[in-house]
DNA sequence: CATGAATGAGACTTCATTCAT
DNA sequence: GATGAATGAAGTCTCATTCAT
């Protein structure tokens, strides 16, 4: 009896695996935490033998890190994208930043990764600093940076831009903690849109210079 | 068999041990996380033997729970002291509150508890019930009422009580979360103080009534 | 106030705390075996310290070769007792050592010792070589030497007294271990009366010379 | 992190390993005892790794059970064998059967399986209660069926049945415990053939109905 | 004498990592 | 490449033993 050929669907994707092991070892380590999380779980979740992982990370830690610097850098692009070409005015552009931090605390692992970085910041303390500065540090830079222009502009009130930056998005990283942590077990839910309006408006209504 | 003892191996100190213990968890698993935690490393830094621990506390999860639990309560008995007997206007509560806030972050220990509920929310669902419930949900609440009374008496706009308190905090956090975890590996300081009250004063300009 | 003088049932009973913590060993050994055995049940079931074991033993091991080594020699004096001044016919005999055998089976501590000198034979061998020469043995050669009169009288065939012995008490033997092991998790009860004086008429029959 | 491995580390049996553990268990416990014997020796004895055992048995107390329920029934199994197809007359039935008994004592597992199951029959009461109805009840119930058969045909006399089997081989049971727990400390060895024999006409002579 | 908090060696168990197949 | 049986270091937890009180 012949061997039937097996579908194409079966093909080896090779070049596929890694990207599934990390997500696979993004579920677990989101919800394990590094120490907690074995990589028998992360293997089965991806579909592929213990041994296999080795094939493409050296070690679990190598892996841990690689899940932390491929999975959230995409979420940044869009965000710089969005303000890098905008050139109306700051009370404008607020709303949309807020929306669109509020679709990523939503939707993307972004979440899932910074509860990561930050649980594990004493343990991996070069993947908190490459993390801290090339995306938290990033995003709070660009956002001092509009708000840096709009002051130039005369659009906002003197003041430390970096609070400012923080006054913007605290709430809605705050949130998205809250989601992640709390909804889970029974917290009240969030509505992250309509808390993005609401604090647009109020946090625009403390900085901007005149009364729109 | 213990072997030859040598000194003195304990002065009987059976009330004051399990509050060091505490403490020495605490350190410990807030820079570890649970699974990365060696009760080694607890009991060398409390001062006691590997089996102490266990005199008074039957497990690692409930030494974990404990920790949880005991180390976290007084913070929010003083914010709602500070709250309860207020009776001035909104406006001048809310500076005091963020200041509150800001030492909250500088000082205890309810950051680092923060960060170890919220990373093992997953793995302590019911520790994380109980906190969310009895210390994020009730400062949320303490603060949702101030405002709903605030709003009663006219003194700040419409809106969802709920977003207007994530309004007010949520930067408090954002820099509590950003101390504990970037600071450490050379993340720019946050002056909490300076946030607290710039962000007092933009937060309030958007959300009271009339213009002071 | 002045104390109150204890009452006269508290005086301390030195002379009868070894006997006490005997009883509550044998109690804990007999239900765990040797290792499995914690002195912190012996000391709470004796009603003392922990550390007033040591007063009296020094190892648990010694413990339980106290237990084995005053706990079971009563019960051969009185059969040595009873059958030392016979002089009646052997056929009488044979039915008052079973039933003896019986009610040592059904009431004293020798079942339980002999599971544990059994069961530990490996770990303590000069225990075992103990019992088995002070207790085993002598109760063995007890009833040979009682055949091998029988049999120089002419009241029993030829035959190895030895094996004689064991055709007379193995069944006995066999019940008190049925019912140690498996009485108290649901064997069908043996009634050892029963059985001893059924057993005396079958070994008796095979054994006399003459029909009675 | 295992060290320079010096030479293959194993060959892959996954179908025999099992087997070999349970016999190396079966040593170590009947010598040690459940709680007295360490997974360090099984693994030792049976020529593994401490974690290997784990990829079997999940507990010490799984692998003890098994140990028990795997390495005792065949022995019962060729006993009903025996007796199943035998039609002849019980009085000599009973040597066939006391000799193969004599065989079991002195070859197979059994004796040490009963001594260990035995021995923890409190720490494992569903092990001793399966092992009580399964060989233990069995084994006298084989016996007793064979006797009430034998009583409807008038060739041994009115009586108990059960306590008839205890008759019967009980003098083989207790012969059994004398050679696992004294012969190896000193005691004097029982020559177990000579004693099914002489048992065998002894018994038979106070059982059969009519002198043969 | 008596207590029981404390010790620490050692047990069971887990799991990252390796490597014959 | 891919597998998964095997390893063994390391962790949690236990408990016989000690000794200040």
């Amino acid at each position: 009896m012949p061997k039937t050929p097996k579908s194409p669907r079966w093909r080896r994707r090779k070049a596929a695996r890694p990207g599934e092991i990390l997500v696979a070892a993004l579920e677990v380590f989101a919800e394990k935490g590094f120490s907690g999380a074995r990589l028998d779980d992360v293997a089965a979740r991806a579909g592929v033998s213990k041994g296999a992982l080795y094939l493409y990370f050296e070690t679990k830690e190598q892996l841990f890190e690689a899940v932390v610097r491929e999975l959230a850098t995409p979420d940044l692009a869009a965000a710089r994208a969005m303000t890098a070409g905008y050139h109306g005015r700051f009370a404008e552009l607020v709303p949309l930043i807020l929306a669109l931090l509020a679709r990523i605390a939503a939707s993307g692992p972004l979440p899932a990764v910074a509860k990561m970085v930050i649980a594990e910041s004493r343990n991996f303390p070069d993947l908190a600093r490459d993390w801290c500065e090339q995306v938290a540090s990033q995003a709070l830079d660009l956002t001092a940076e509009l708000i840096v222009g709009a002051q130039a502009r005369g659009e906002i009130k003197p003041g430390d831009p970096q609070a400012y930056a923080l006054s913007l998005i605290g709430p809605m990283l705050a949130a998205m903690v809250w989601r992640e942590a709390f909804v889970p077990v029974g917290g009240q839910p969030i509505d992250l849109q309509r808390l993005a309006a609401q604090h647009a408006r109020t946090v625009l209504g403390g900085m901007l210079a005149v009364r729109p």
